[in-house]
DNA sequence: ACAAAAATTTATCGCGCGTAAACTATTTGC
DNA sequence: GCAAATAGTTTACGCGCGATAAATTTTTGT
């Protein structure tokens, strides 16, 4: 073709008819330069397909386009999910997302913190650990970059909180076990690996006292993230030891449900809401998987959708210099009646 | 504290006592400077907690640091799972990894290679979408940028190829199934989203040919990423026309037969090996869920760790300089039995 | 202790783009 | 049709670092 290749912004500049400074206004936002310039400008891109180089723009420009998604563990489909819908928001405002996993470890969440920093983001989607967290870190990090804190809240950090209600999560599919079979006991961690899980214990105690039934809670071993490993285990454990009480059980989350269907597999213990089934199993969260364990699995759902749209809607308008005060954002979840409660 | 903030290499070369180049140079490759020299930097760095601005760095290095790592799917865990390895390895190597999702989408597979390109990274690791790739996209880049092609080939594009033995895989566990109970029939998508599929198709047809058994092939319909839905699905259809001769079903993927699995559970149709059981159902690719169904999935797992090693390695071999012709490597799996064949 | 080799310093340029000031051309409102 | 407002051009400089050549210092081998 005739079409030498563009070396930098002078000589696109040159070949575009458009003086260099307004080619970078240009570059910086489109809607800045005249309807006919940016047509000129818009026909010499399709022609010679030149590109800013990212690494000078960003060099020199205050603020980057850059924005950190982290998320406490991507190989959870959960967390991949949310992480995707909130890649696409970001991508549809104009954004540049870089996904992150803190891989379920507190010095790698420092780790990745620190890579960013070096991006110059200019703003992060941030699920933190939670408690296993390094505070400090975070707030090192939270008074330097514009952070918003999604899927669990840690303290009153960075710009906003958004992210499910757990409250009424657990309180919703409590009361939805207690109407239609036996009050449930709470399978859960002994030492749960994210915060919600408290919440979520607190408002099953709560929602019990409410109803006036005797609250069980079964808190099994086990540390980490495989939390279907752990939920398997404690599953045995539990039924080897006659812990369950009741024949409902409500698990802190669906990853330790899953585990624990395996486990009423082993047992050959039969799950479901039929007569001839042992025991009822429901889960929190609305996990990807959920719709395909057998029985596929009563649980709760976050509104995916509302939770992504509200953290990067946040974390946008905070971008664009809207200062708000601190706020905490949790929005209901959706119950998913299924086979297995 | 006395430590003013530093500015940039100028001014940490002055407080450290080290000139501009000779930092430079150590931030560069740390090896090569005197030690002693490395002593007072590194003294410094701890004390000043400087770290070169990136974008300076990567706008003049002859060759960035970054790696990309792109995989069809980021929300089903067998990719998040080995880019996870992947992106570590990377790490260890003292590269930059940066994780990409094509989301399923040949058009977005393509957004992504033109994002890898602003980056300039001094490689990429890629799991093509396979057939729905754009193939003359595939080739462009690849022309550009060292990359190393995993999990699926596409042609002899790139550097070499690093993935599973797909023959080995699908004829290994075919071979198993004859020889435990009635020879399986194939349980796979009429219009496979990955090539992977088609390899273990025929390898199927082929150790059927060669066990001297009448192979079965059960294609269903659905197109897209989600497999679990389109194995229910299809798993209804199939058991309602009576489609699947054997008693033992292969599937050509894990995800298929969690979908399947799902279907047995909602037809009454009890899966596993013991003799009361109506059907056997057998997976392929260890995925990380096959161990939580019910029954536990029999299948057989990707060399997770020889596969993201061998990949990466490779990678790191063709950007240090060393000129290999293309090749393709092909990991033997290993069988994992459990209670659903 | 001395020459050769290696490491470091000094000095200077270049990368590709953002940005600002001062000036000129084009649009807009009336 | 004219002045004001808007958009664009020219010119010039800065960002933080990589790279290189020549001069200097330090280390190494013997």
């Amino acid at each position: 073709m005739s079409t030498r290749t563009i070396r930098n912004m002078e000589e696109f500049a040159a070949v575009s008819g458009i003086s260099r400074p307004t080619v970078s206004k240009y570059f910086h936002d489109p809607e800045s330069v005249r309807a006919s310039t940016r047509a000129q400008i818009e026909a010499a891109i399709e022609k010679y397909d030149y590109r800013p180089n990212l690494y000078a723009m960003n060099q020199n420009r205050k603020l980057t386009k850059n924005v950190g998604i982290v998320v406490p563990l991507l190989t959870d489909p959960y967390f991949a999910e949310i992480a995707r819908k909130l890649e696409r928001h970001c991508i549809e405002a104009g954004y540049h997302p870089t996904l992150f996993s803190s891989h379920g470890d507190p010095a790698h969440e420092t780790d990745v913190l620190n890579s960013l920093r070096a991006i110059r983001p200019a703003g992060v989607l941030l699920a933190p650990l939670g408690r296993a967290s390094d505070r400090g870190a975070l707030e090192r990090f939270c008074a330097d970059v514009p952070t918003l804190l999604f899927d669990s809240n840690v303290g009153e950090l960075g710009l906003a909180f958004v992210g499910s209600d757990n409250i009424q999560f657990t309180a919703h599919i409590t009361d939805y076990l207690c109407r239609t079979g036996e009050p449930p006991c709470f399978f859960e961690m002994k030492r749960p690996t994210n915060p919600n899980a408290h919440r979520r214990r607190q408002s099953y105690l709560d929602a019990m006292a409410e109803f006036g039934h005797e609250p069980h809670v079964i808190s099994v071993e086990g540390d980490g993230w495989d939390f279907e490993e752990i939920g398997r285990l404690g599953g045995h454990t539990a039924f080897s030891e006659g812990l369950f009480p009741t024949n409902s059980i409500l698990c802190s989350n669906d990853r330790l449900a899953i585990g624990l269907l395996t486990a009423c597999y082993e047992k050959g213990v039969t799950v479901g809401r039929g007569p001839d089934c042992a025991v009822r199993v429901a889960g929190q969260d609305g996990h990807p998987h959920s719709r395909y364990t057998c029985p596929p699995l009563t649980t709760i759902s976050h509104a995916y959708d509302a939770v992504s749209k509200a953290a990067s809607d946040a974390l946008f308008a905070a971008i664009n210099g809207e200062v708000t005060p601190w706020s905490s954002t949790r929005l209901e979840g959706r119950l998913i009646l299924r086979d297995s409660a």
